[in-house]
DNA sequence: CCAAAAGTGTTACCGTTACACCCATGC
DNA sequence: GCATGGGTGTAACGGTAACACTTTTGG
């Protein structure tokens, strides 16, 4: 048996590709890109990058979300590899997916401005060039299975949120309609959230109370490793 | 924005590493090697290889399974990449690590004898080389979690089984113990498997009546993606 | 005063869990 | 005849799901 019998000639290139999730307006969003160089120039495209020599792949990923978006700190996890052979028609490539999900008020308008890039509704998310429509359906679905056992939705919502945008949020992703009280009353049996004094008024005459994570119990509990199930 | 400023020399070697798992003596089981070649001569490994310029990932994973097992058709999952930079001291490597299922009674035993490969058990893993103790735990914790929504526990069976061997498969695999009666009434409605008149007579004076898969109602769930939560 | 969203508890139902005894047979 | 594992059903419990009315206030 021979393990070692590698060639330098079968290296091959290898990209990430990001899918940045975002909420609002009660929909989930996708970021995408249109490409403005051959192959497939003109066409909508997740936004990728290539590894470098000095980077792991949580760094290239998070070197080119931050890149596009500004932002740091931003919650990723990787998805999947992709390697068929002509999944680039332009070079071998072999490409490791992340998701992300970021706070879409966080995020700096002015790259949005100076790049040709664009929040979709995922419902309405157009054609994608290679196998970028096969890596937004795989993210999605571990994204739904992680946020059904881990509270990790708040990071698509800004500091403070109603419990309505947390439910419309959770609704979104799973692509399904949740009970108002019973979402609120399993919600808090998790014992994750402050309740603030203040309201948000945009949406109501009445106001809704905004609340917040409480940080320290939410470490505990990840570490815990509770169920989240909603 | 340039999104393709990539550099030839920014090629990396592509690892496939294999988390093959087994079931014996009511044991989940892991197969290793001993590597016969530096770095770390004489350590054990998880099986491995390097992808080859003609084929994807499932290909080359399928490939090193072969050759080591002489096994074809088998269960077979991508789990995640690792690409930490000093990984494998040799020469940058990212390894896709992949789980495998596979009936340790089909697999071919003078494969055992030619090559520095061994069953362990899985409680009873040796410190291995490299980050393939991560990969392990990474594997496991996905095994867990896909068998727990899709029964592919039979790929670790033979075709015929006691519901004591799947009771017992699905204990060494969560790690739990699990009560003989609720387990057979939750199997049971899932309505996969087929009593076949056949008995086990190995152990006990009464013998235990064999199951199989149904494959047709097996395909059918499978598709319709019906829950079977155990 | 009315429209529109916020906020709040209780009950019925169903799936999960706990649990004990008889059966068949080889020795 | 007895030790060993095989095979079977029911009842209590707990979590999930269904459900409606009152409150607030800007217009």
């Amino acid at each position: 048996m021979v393990l070692n019998n590698y060639c330098k000639e079968d290296k091959v290139l290898l990209a990430v590709d990001c899918i940045i999730f975002g909420f609002y307006q009660e929909e989930l969003k996708i970021l995408l890109v249109q490409r403005d160089f051959e192959p497939a120039k003109g066409e909508w495209s997740l936004i990728g990058g290539f590894l470098k020599k000095e980077e792991d792949l949580d760094a290239a990923a998070t070197r080119i979300l931050n890149h596009l978006t500004g932002l740091n700190n931003i919650y990723m996890d990787q998805v999947h590899s992709y390697s068929k052979l002509n999944r680039d028609p332009e070079e071998r490539t072999i490409s490791v997916s992340y998701f992300a999900l970021i706070d879409v008020a966080h995020h700096c308008k002015d790259l949005l401005k100076q790049n040709p890039i664009k929040w979709f509704d995922l419902k309405d998310c157009p054609e994608l060039i290679f196998d970028h429509n096969d890596m937004v359906k795989d993210a999605l679905k571990l994204l739904q299975n992680k946020i059904s056992n881990k509270p990790i939705g708040f990071e698509l919502l800004p500091e403070k949120f109603t419990m309505r945008q947390l439910q419309k949020m959770y609704e979104a992703i799973l692509d399904t309609e949740l009970d108002k009280r019973n979402f609120i009353n399993k919600f808090n049996s998790f014992d994750l959230l402050k309740k603030t004094n203040e309201k948000d008024m945009s949406s109501s005459k009445k106001g809704a109370f905004l609340f917040e994570v409480d940080e320290d119990k939410y470490q505990k509990k990840i570490e815990e490793g509770c169920s989240f199930k909603i």
